[in-house]
DNA sequence: TTTTGAAGTCAACATCTGTTTACCAGCGTT
DNA sequence: AACGCTGGTAAACAGATGTTGACTTCAAAA
């Protein structure tokens, strides 16, 4: 055989698709070894395509992250989303936590950690974050404006982000391989004690 | 005047003392900006010496990331140490949690999130979070061998990880600039839930 | 079929980064 | 005072990295 591995037609041309190849290899990147530790290169090569196209269609690497931030926004506010207030229970809250690290809410939340010292970065992220824990406040009976409960709140969502991160990259036992249905018990506890109604 | 800043006297030759500096140094940096992100130059200059002495004195950039976690884990265990596991009551434990993001122990731990890639830094890291896991969890009353009180105090320790990550990176408010005092009560009510005896 | 514009590639660039080598300068010893 | 050792500096190197511009190739429109 002349080529090396099992050949792939030369992937029609569709600019679209490759956009959203190159979008799909940069979250994993980025998620996995944060921001200055990927370079454009291993993106390119992961989705691959010519490292150009980075340029082409988002302007630069900090460009292709900040669409990274709003995708993974978007599909956050899509999934765990403004479905009524009243599912959000403790229980509900902890399984989202708990989740499997590598997609749903915790996948989402160790991007969300990462920086590029870009300021509209830090802006995406930050109006996340904020607005989640302003619906989680909610959701535990809040009244608006009610800062204790807010910061209530934010404590939960840095749990549940500190969690994931340390789930993914430390490999400290038994927290690593434990399952998602041995994270609920513990979680819904932490849930519970941080958001009691006061 | 002939220099443009208040003339420090040329500092005086001291390997012991520069190396101290490097490390200083180094700790801020990578902690506040991670591994990736941190040149051996703003160290050096940070430092206000030769960028060649990190090599020497540390080998190369890994050795001198792997020195900052030898030196934070063994403040760590010096400070948040042995002492006697009945003094270990929620309220001190989420005071610990709660201190200055600036120094003591969330400010270690945030440096423990850092990741260089190497192995050996690994080991260290891993090293400290199961030990210090392990006596969360015998100061939490459990018997040796526990896996399920193992796994709550490893949470508790992601969780003040992440705090200690969102409190100083993302400018959310009020997380951002609530007081100790105000981490205390959500805190206690953290480690209560997730350590309380079985 | 020819044309045309977009999709994709290639190679070069300027800069940055970790590391090394050769050199200089202070300080104690003899 | 001369020597030698060690702390410190400067400059250069090789490789990596983000970005750019010219070029090629494909597929649809004319």
């Amino acid at each position: 055989m002349t080529t090396g591995e099992t050949e792939t037609p030369p992937r029609r041309r569709d600019a679209a698709k490759t956009r959203q190849l190159l979008l799909d290899s940069a979250i994993q990147r980025f998620t996995r070894d944060g921001y200055a530790a990927t370079t454009v290169r291993d993106i390119a090569d992961d989705a691959g395509v010519n490292v150009a196209l980075i340029s082409r269609y988002f302007k630069s690497k900090e460009g292709l992250f900040e669409a990274c931030l709003t995708s993974s926004v978007d599909e956050m506010r899509r999934t765990a989303g403004d479905d009524t207030p009243l599912n959000r229970t403790p229980e509900a809250i902890a399984r989202q936590i708990a989740g499997p690290c590598s997609r749903g809410v915790p996948y989402h939340l160790v991007l969300l950690l990462r920086s590029s010292g870009d300021e509209a970065a830090d802006r995406i992220r930050l109006g996340l974050l904020h607005s989640y824990s302003e619906r989680l406040a909610a959701a535990a009976g809040a009244a608006p404006g009610d800062q204790d409960m807010l910061l209530r709140a934010q404590v939960v969502l840095a749990a549940a982000a500190g969690i994931a991160l340390l789930r993914t990259k430390a490999g400290m036992e038994p927290l690593a391989s434990a399952t998602e249905a041995d994270f609920v018990p513990p979680l819904r506890d932490l849930v519970e004690a941080l958001l009691k109604p006061r």
